[in-house]
RNA sequence: GUGGGUAUAGCUCAGUUGGUUAGAGCACCAGAUUGUGGCUCUGGGGGUCGUGGGUUCGAGUCCCAUUACCCACCCCA
């Protein structure tokens, strides 16, 4: 146990933390390109928050949650997901007073404890985003296209967004009743979690995978068919702005989603090729919960994307990102004589903004030169004896195997001439996915 | 919470019907005449065979339990 990570946790090492920083660089550039600040929140709140808000009827709340009695006898709960918290914030820090709407963005850590299998975690990784204040379905079509062309910003292909709408509490009830009378002949042929839906939430028979439920479902009533007008309207001119963007999209009307807290629009986006868990992102509009967390009545709309499905299906897809990055310079010795100067230059080169190292394991001058090129150096500087000497050392290209002299004074500036050259290379390289 | 599969070196895996000091490739380290990396060659370090019990003269191999991981169900990112 001493050296096993908990279950469904993982580490991100050296190799693999690059793709995730490449990640969060494209998250904060969207988002910045959007309008959308970052905020941070907690990774533990108070358990009601979630109970209240996520919905004490959903599997996370039921089943899912991290949650423990601290020293204080408060109970506390790892986030499962992030738009409680945003919506606490929002109240709590009072972003409802400045400008309007108020659009917000996270990434983090969240928490549930499932049994773990291809692409699922205890510990996973969301990027999201929070948009209150707006009833507008502009921004229902804006939330939806801002993950799809942060899709495509990972060029990432073939994903499909499903979208639906799942009434308000104005036309719910009556679909729910109705809903029940369809059911109600069939209860029997139900699989026993929806017989318990049928109670509580006969919406969440429509998503149900198990064959009977499947088959009765597809004649069921879909919320699409009992919409109020308003909600109607809305998702018809939801429909409309995608059209404007020429997004593809599929209205799928047993998209009911597992969170209590929607209203209106719900989507998802669906990758084929990571698993079981095709789902990769996903969000909806929620009307109603800010009012229902003791705030005044607000409109929101938010999604959240699995950033290790999105590694996943990246993967999967053959795509690359950058990969571990090696020093620029690599400074080698060769005979004690030369260590002292070594050292300090080594200094002089980091200061002056060049990334670089040396041995420290009194390796021989070929094994320097090894470790160097294993190492990814672009250049290696090498002073011995005869350097010492001369005043001067030798800038190796460890590419092209060029190898000049430069005078000790002149090293630093050579490299960071050279350098900067690689650098600019390297950042379009890296701009290029 | 339920089901199936797997567990031998840092990694990927061999390991005959149970039989002596458990192997390979890759990786790591060091050398290949005295100061130059990627290729090649040679050598070296590293394994309580997941853990605990049992059967047996003898278990990496058979049996039981346990843990972890993987995959799937439920559900979600």
């Amino acid at each position: 146990m001493l050296t096993t990570r908990p279950r469904g946790t993982s580490d991100i090492i050296p190799g693999e933390v690059e793709t995730w920083q490449y990640l969060e660089r494209e998250v904060r550039r969207i988002c910045s390109e959007y309008g959308y600040a970052e905020i941070r929140t907690p990774v533990f709140e108070h358990t009601e928050l979630f109970l209240r808000g996520v919905g004490d009827t959903t599997d996370i709340v039921e089943k899912e949650m991290y949650t423990f009695i601290d020293r204080g006898d408060r109970s506390i709960t790892l986030r499962p997901e992030g738009t409680a918290s945003a919506v606490r914030a929002y109240l709590e820090d009072k972003l409802y007073a400045g400008p309007q709407p108020v659009k917000l963005f996270y990434t983090g850590p969240m928490f549930r404890y499932d049994r773990p299998q291809a692409g699922r975690f205890r510990q996973f990784h969301q990027f999201g985003a929070e948009v209150f204040g707006s009833h507008d379905p502009a921004v229902d079509a804006e939330v939806m296209a801002m993950t799809m062309d942060f899709y495509g910003r990972l060029a990432l292909k073939g994903l499909e967004l499903h979208i639906n709408s799942v009434g308000c509490p104005a036309c719910r009830p009556a679909l729910r009743s109705k809903l029940r009378e369809f059911f109600l002949p069939h209860i029997g042929a139900l699989c026993p979690n929806c017989r318990d839906r049928f109670e509580k939430n006969p919406l969440r028979i429509l998503d149900c995978k198990e064959g009977p439920c499947r088959k009765l479902g597809a004649n069921a009533p879909a919320t699409v068919d009992c919409l109020c007008e308003d909600c109607h309207s809305h998702f018809e001119s939801v429909k409309k702005h995608l059209d404007l963007l020429d997004l593809p999209y599929q209205v799928n009307r047993r998209l009911v989603r597992g969170l209590d807290y929607y209203t209106h629009t719900a989507f998802e986006i669906m990758a084929r090729d990571i698993g079981a868990q095709s789902s990769i992102g996903g969000g909806g509009r929620y009307n109603g919960l800010v009012e229902t967390c003791g705030g005044p009545s607000t409109p929101g709309i938010g999604y959240a994307l699995g950033m290790e499905r999105i590694i996943l299906a990246m993967k999967s897809q053959g795509i690359t990102t950058p990969g571990i990055s090696g020093p620029d310079v690599f400074v080698v010795t060769a005979g004690q004589a030369a260590a002292s100067e070594a050292f300090r230059l080594l200094f002089k080169i980091r200061g002056s903004g060049i990334s670089a190292d040396k041995d420290y394991l009194n390796r021989s001058l070929k094994a320097q030169m090894k470790y160097a090129g294993k190492a990814g150096a672009k250049f290696v500087v090498i002073i011995g004896e005869e350097e010492l000497a001369q005043g001067v050392a030798r800038v190796r290209n460890m590419d092209s195997k060029e190898q000049v002299t430069v005078t000790s004074g002149e090293v630093v500036d050579y490299l960071a001439d050279k350098v900067k050259y690689r650098h600019n290379t390297y950042l379009q390289e890296d701009t290029i996915k």
